[in-house]
DNA sequence: TGTGTACTTTAGCATTCGCTTAAATACAAC
DNA sequence: GTTGTATTTAAGCGAATGCTAAAGTACACA
């Protein structure tokens, strides 16, 4: 059931069980963090966090802008709601979506790079 | 070929414009950004990254650390590799594996908040 | 009340992902 | 050379992803 995975000379079971409390330590942080940058991994979901980072828009404004299916951009927010990421707000029939505070110290700083960051100079 | 996606009345076509060419002045560094979101928003490699950023370790170590097969850690540190996350170093015939400079920007920050946040107590 | 607009949801499908298994490569030591 | 160890690669497969197309929901307004 459990075949040692790996029957090198030199196994330091000490530091292998080392890392591993290491991980334990984290792995809720971890494991959050993972599922916040699956998000945010994907080009079209990282362009609809770039945008509302600047302003609210709603599922037709990034539909339009990204030039993308109606439906297509809205199981994208779907997924970023559900993650927690964005936060939707209707006022009459059409819903504006927002950054959510809840993991904003993480997106944050990465989309800052994206403005700050000069072409750099082929040396 | 081009149907309009959205025919809602009010299409702000100023402020589409100025949104698109926000995203493509970014759009370089954006693409390269979701990529390495991409590879570190997988939970095992999250992992690796987080080990990797405290210490060089070899393919037999990530396997036994992370209990999975040394085929499937090769394929995981294939995709970092591939993706410029980190860099091989061959002693003998063990392969070590380390962060590599030129997306630490991105992941050091990412990796920092692992170990730096506290539990928050309920409040 | 009906019509139209904004959005969501469902089903289906091609593609990608992440793993297992097995074979292949590289190299150290005998 | 042969053997053994560390790693990579290839093939295959189930599961997840991201899209389209079509139907469903919610609400404003005449």
């Amino acid at each position: 059931m459990n075949p040692p995975p790996c029957i090198r000379v030199f196994a330091d079971t000490d530091h292998i069980q080392q890392c591993r409390q290491r991980l334990t330590q984290v792995a809720p942080a971890l494991s959050s963090l993972a599922s916040v940058l699956a998000l945010a991994g994907n080009e079209v979901r990282l362009q609809m966090l770039f945008l509302l980072a600047d302003e609210q828009l709603c599922v037709c404004d990034l539909a339009d802008v990204l030039q993308m299916t109606v439906s297509a951009v809205s199981q994208h927010l779907r997924k970023l709601k559900d993650g927690g990421v964005v936060a939707a707000r209707k006022v009459g029939q059409t819903v504006f979506y927002t950054l959510n505070a809840e993991h904003l110290p993480v997106l944050e700083p990465l989309l800052a790079r994206l403005t700050t960051t000069q072409p750099e100079p082929t040396p």
